[in-house]
RNA sequence: GGAGAGAUGGCAGAGCGGCUACGCGGUCGACUGCAGAUCGGCUUUAUGGGAGUUCAAAUCUCCCUCUCUCCA
């Protein structure tokens, strides 16, 4: 099945098929770099993650760009609050970017330009901007005259030019030939961070440096244009203004927006102040689970964020890791060369895999609908049990659904990191004490001496370890707020 | 004032003309000294309200109500 992809510009799916056949150019618009990011920049990061993922699983061959924009307003308002000069500031929460990034197992895109090191690009297609007749200059600032490009304009959010209400939300600046058009240089103020320009010393507007960068890794015309659906407008379509009139071709030929994540039905920002910070969440969910939450809603629904969402996805998640780990059991040892013997799968467990895989895909292609990817993971569990209930699971079978399994959670970013838990209580010795206190249970259960042996268990229990008897008694590391 | 997205079982969330999605929770039973894990049953034929099209609508059309988002 050929890949669909829902594009804001036509409101309906579409065909997908790149510009150059198997390679893809795709932009998504990254944070601009005054604070740590929060939740809401994480779904959209790794809502484009597991699309380029996708996309390259399918065998395409992906340039990914994502920019910084680490000179603007707000970066020089908080530099100047803490008394750092703007670029050290923002270079700082670029590196807190990438730890973020990093444990929600978000690949790093191909290019991360910023936008302080793109000045002299950007001042050539402002040049050209005004040179086309699209852009004037006044005191210093430069505006892009949206009059020249109407029939441009509108085409994400399809407005025209007479349905705006002006200065519904920003003060009317006089000095602008019209309170539409938008900045492509600030003149500086006295004192602050400003490279030479032709106009005298200033800095960028917010969105030049988008139309900039994309046109410079990407050409004129790139395949996927993405962000946050918070971004359509001004940003977006402010871009398709500026790339369109100066390479006069197609800018971004499909626009894929993300939903917000919202906190009691309200949408997740700074300016509202209800947003939580990736490093906080992390406090509380392991990296995992939150990634879980993120992609067990389609990219364009909205996502209500809450303690008791999470917790729901760290129970869904769990039955996943769960899984993961009894399969890699059944099949040992595979990570030093040692290839066990596991005999021979049946046909129907390889029909099976197959079949699940497809399922995947279809789910994949139908706009990227990673709920029912997902719940074709859940098929794996359900099957697996089928399976084992018929006698059948041997080593085999379970390595051809655990390379299936894994495959596919790979495309989503999943990881069931084994033993990784296991970790934080030291290590083999850890491990040695808790089965030597396993045995001496044991010899109380023998004298049907339960209060000594709930008390082992509830005691470990405080300390994050859980007992579970079954024909032999096994011990895990507890899920955060189980040993509560 | 305009534009966009949405309203689905206890919660969460897919489907977008016929096939009781998936997940979480709750509950009953099996197994357990108990708990957990596991297995089976039930909750679960739900789609904001109203009209229409159709043999058939959560899915298409129209009207209404409510929510969220955006307007340099």
């Amino acid at each position: 099945m050929a890949l669909r992809v829902y594009n804001t510009e036509t409101r309906r799916k579409e065909e997908f098929t790149p510009l150059k056949e198997g390679h893809v150019g795709m932009y998504v618009c990254g944070p601009t770099v005054y604070d740590n990011c929060h939740i809401g920049h994480a779904r959209s990061y790794v809502a484009f993650d597991v699309i380029r993922r996708y996309l390259e699983y399918k065998g395409l061959k992906v340039t990914y760009v994502q920019n910084f924009t680490d000179v603007d307003d707000k970066i020089i308002k908080r530099a100047l609050e803490q008394g750092v000069p703007p670029l050290v500031l923002s270079e700082n929460f670029i590196q807190e970017y990438f730890k973020d990034m990093d444990l929600l197992n978000v690949r790093r895109a191909s290019v991360h330009p910023k936008a302080s090191e793109m000045i002299p690009d950007m001042i050539h297609v402002i040049e050209g901007l005004i040179g086309s007749g699209n852009a004037y200059e006044v005191e210093g600032d430069v505006y892009f005259e949206v009059e020249t490009a109407r029939e441009k304009f509108g085409t994400l959010r399809h407005q025209s030019l007479e349905d705006m209400r002006d200065g519904a939300r920003v003060e009317i600046d006089t000095r602008k030939r019209s309170p539409k058009d938008f900045a492509l240089w600030k003149s500086a103020k006295e004192g602050e961070i400003s490279w030479d320009s032709p106009w005298g010393p200033g800095r960028p507007g917010w969105h030049i440096e988008c139309s900039t960068m994309s046109t410079k890794y990407l050409g004129p015309t790139l395949d996927i244009h993405g962000g946050g659906m918070d971004l359509i407008f001004p940003h977006h379509e402010s871009e398709v203004l500026q790339s369109e009139c100066f390479n006069d071709r197609k800018f971004a030929r499909y626009w894929l927006h993300n939903g917000f994540v919202e906190i009691n039905s309200e949408k997740m920002s700074k300016s509202l102040k209800n947003f939580f910070t990736i490093k906080e969440v992390l406090e509380r969910f392991p990296p995992m689970v939150i990634r879980f939450f993120l992609v067990y809603t389609h990219y364009r629904s909205p996502i209500d964020f809450s303690d008791v969402a999470l917790e729901e996805a760290q129970r869904s998640f769990g039955r996943l890791v769960d899984l993961h780990g009894a399969l890699s059991g059944l099949v040992g040892d595979v990570s030093e060369g040692v290839i066990p013997d596991l005999g021979t799968p049946d046909d129907e467990v390889l029909k099976l895999a197959y079949e699940l895989k497809s399922s995947f895909t279809d789910a994949m292609d139908d706009d990227f609908n990673t709920r029912i990817a997902v719940s074709v993971l859940f098929r794996f569990d359900s099957e697996v049990k089928r399976i084992r209930a018929g006698g059948n699971l041997n080593g085999a079978n379970a390595y051809v659904l655990l390379s299936m399994m894994d495959e596919l959670s790979n495309i989503l970013g999943f990881e069931y990191g084994a033993g990784e838990d296991d970790d934080e209580l030291g290590g083999e010795l850890a491990g040695s004490l808790v089965q030597l206190l396993i045995d001496i249970r044991r010899e109380a259960r023998a004298r049907k001496d339960w209060a000594t042996s709930d008390a082992i268990r509830d005691r470990l229990k405080e300390l994050g370890v859980i007992l579970e008897d079954g024909g032999e008694t096994t011990w895990r590391m507890a899920r955060p707020g189980e040993s509560e």
